[in-house]
DNA sequence: TAATTATGTTACTATTCGGTAACAATTTAA
DNA sequence: TTAAATTGTTACCGAATAGTAACATAATTA
């Protein structure tokens, strides 16, 4: 088809496919009431072709979450990089990450995360986690201690700022009724001044 | 057993063992991994025992529904019983709703609701949850009405508030290393001030 | 062109599990 | 006591589905 293409790129591509494809069904009807052979049939492909791009059923979990974990972590990368204050890269930081979890393999991934069957992938998911919650820890200390944060718990304050981000994932569509824009602009007014009128 | 109780009671009982324990299971591993035969056998019966106290295994999930809706709807006529401020209001709320979803039942509840595979069961769920919102988005409304409260987007301040207490439900145990008077005061402080510092 | 590699198919296996029929025992009420 | 309702069991079925073996074809490369 694509001429212009390589072998590696074609089959980078499919799976990209596989895993949008997958992703957006497991959203919708669930991991468990999603067969293979309905994400084979969205790709006009029979099961077994699925299996030449990933290792099983589970893996397509796994691959959803190294490709957003890589993402946020490349954005954190950029974002603490700036060396501007803790309020400002905690600003920014949100506004990126509502971006990145606007994407059906994000959004698969948040859904799924830390509960593979594999125990050895349960935990690696699990930590991968744990790895990016730390980052942002780090950002909200480094706040408190410049002077731009409010003096508070850093656990607790980054777990529910992700659990309210994350939770963005099971109903904020971008074809929706809520505008990205505004959507942001409402989570940072509430994550930065409350909702306590002055 | 126990003499003292009707047979409507106990009854009852055991209908709460079973929600209880399936709730649990359903927490650790999973709704799909769980089967009814591991529910049965936690309770020291077999499957078609269950069978006598629920419809199908569906069923379990509505039934934790219906205890925590109500649970939440009670709470919530007896917060706005009070006709204080919005603010206060909303105080309140989250402060009961956090001692509300620290249970297993509810636990269950938060993490399955909209997802039944019956569309009518489904719908209905959504529907409940989207009552409770409605009652928030309420006191939101009242509280920026009379100027308690920020003026903000109700609806998506309702959702995001929601989302970040109903993530407590995956983290949170109240025989952790966070005590629960500390969690409520972070997420007051974070829901009424923000982290900004003043 | 010949050989090799990549990509795909059909057909099948093995297993899990929700749900049910038929039957047994126990408790309650008449 | 006897009949009826309640609570439980054993044994089974049918459907879904993850994963695989064996085989077929197209695309690359030597």
């Amino acid at each position: 088809m694509q001429e212009n293409l390589t072998k590696e790129e074609k089959r980078k591509k499919k799976l990209d496919v596989i895993l949008r494809n997958a992703a957006k069904a497991f959203m919708e009807r669930g991991y468990y009431k999603t067969s293979l052979d309905d994400i084979a049939k969205m790709q006009n492909v029979t099961k077994p072709t699925l299996y030449y791009y990933i290792k099983n059923k589970e893996d397509i979990l796994v691959k959803c979450e190294e490709i957003t974990c890589g993402r946020i972590n490349a954005m954190l990368d950029m974002v603490m990089a700036q060396k501007s204050s803790g309020y400002e890269m905690l600003y920014n930081f949100i506004k990126e990450y509502i971006i990145i979890i606007t994407d059906d393999v994000a959004r698969c991934h948040v859904r799924h995360r830390g509960q593979m069957e594999d125990e050895v992938l349960r935990k690696q998911s699990i930590q991968n986690h744990k790895d990016i919650e730390f980052r942002v820890r780090e950002i909200i200390r480094l706040g408190i201690s410049d002077g731009s944060l409010r003096d508070c718990n850093s656990t607790i304050l980054a777990i529910l700022l992700f659990d309210s981000l994350n939770g963005l994932t099971s109903w904020y569509k971008s074809d929706g009724p809520v505008k990205e824009d505004e959507l942001i602009e409402e989570v940072l007014m509430l994550v930065t001044q409350g909702v306590r009128a002055n």
